[in-house]
DNA sequence: GGAGATAGATAACGAGTGTTATGTTATACC
DNA sequence: GGTATAACATAACACTCGTTATCTATCTCC
């Protein structure tokens, strides 16, 4: 009675990361994870060898799939695309990582300070390529920036991964969240700034070589 | 050999707090918070009932020392004060609670979504009062906001709380974190809005009734 | 139509868990 | 100067944990 099931491995990462986001790291046990997904508990170890590699693939993956939804967002706006207009939608598109797409993201944000120190180091790359994607997007403006790029994106993290303790569907909206934590971050109103923006582009595009 | 030492329960809190925001809260034993106070697990029972009771307090306290700081550094800077030395000192006072006293708050920031339902429903008045005091504070002056208030309140929880999870002391200045903070929540240059509103302020002031 | 290889299931190991029942010692009081 | 109480310590209970070793059924290939 072997009943093969095709990406046993993808759904038994599902089911942990969902396990993860609610519980907490330690609180989520192997045997929990399995019964979720509908085995047993020795099959985990026929995809993983120990509980770490499983959060480690978790986090991980949290990492490349907010950072893919960002970039790819954010590149289809286009070359011609303001400062603005990206922030608007590439912290929509965070959000959408953290409440619309698979649990990897938010389990990311939720258990991550509590995992082994051995694999915070293994997935800090992918975290920091993240990180340094938004600071580049938040300095792109030539000249004074308000505040330091590095702690205005440390920010904009912290602002829109805390909506995980407070967002709820029925009362917000999260375009709504983007536009007014795009305005807090921009420091003005945003279709102001993307007009004013979009203008000076546009000069900088039609000048001479 | 009782050898009876005083406030056992606070060091036994205070044991539990460091440990739960470093490990987590399910990470986290009752043997190893009697060892951490150098008690053996059965002394706990003379406390505390069970574990939850123990992460119940903490949680609670974590708000009110909070709550308690803020309120203070930002009473005492008179009646006079502008709104944004208010923010600036309330912010400071915030990260003083997560960096600088014991690790209740932080703990809380830390745990808060992990622990039991039912903790969570048990503390949460004390966590919307620390929140309202934010939203009255945010919105305290007439006429249009640039965003909805609570929302600016958890942009600015957001971004304070992350802190936990990228400062380092040897690199950024707490001062320098809650000036940034509050530029970029306030809209403005603090400076400037400090001026502008101390002088709207005397202006009101000096009004006649 | 055997032979591996694949994809699991079963059962057990030692260690650790929250919790309880009971024991022990120092101190305060009359 | 005995006694009650406060403040712990000791030891055990039933359970769960991550992990491993071993077994079984299905599929592929020649």
């Amino acid at each position: 009675m072997a009943d093969p099931r095709p990406e046993l491995k993808e759904l038994l990462l599902h089911t942990a990361a969902r396990l993860f986001r609610t519980r907490g790291y330690a609180a989520v046990s192997l045997r929990t994870i399995a019964a979720g997904a509908g085995v047993t508990t020795g099959s985990l170890y026929y995809y993983f060898n120990h509980k770490d590699q499983i959060v480690k693939e978790i986090l991980d993956t949290g990492h490349k799939q907010v950072h893919a939804e960002v970039k790819r967002c954010v590149s289809a706006l286009g070359p011609r695309a303001t400062r603005a207009e990206k922030v608007v939608v590439g912290v929509r598109a965070h959000l959408a990582a953290l409440f619309e797409m698979d649990s990897y993201p938010a389990a990311n944000v939720r258990i991550f300070a509590h995992v082994p120190a051995a694999i915070r180091r293994a997935v800090r790359p992918g975290r920091r390529a993240y990180e340094e994607y938004w600071i580049d997007l938040l300095a792109s403006r030539k000249g004074a920036n308000r505040v330091d790029p590095r702690q205005l994106t440390m920010f904009l993290f912290g602002a829109t991964n805390w909506t995980l303790e407070w967002y709820r569907e029925k009362r917000d909206s999260l375009d709504a969240i983007a536009n007014n934590l795009a305005v807090v971050i921009l420091g003005e109103d945003a279709t102001t700034l993307a007009r004013t923006e979009e203008k000076f582009e546009r000069a900088v595009a039609s000048a001479p070589g």
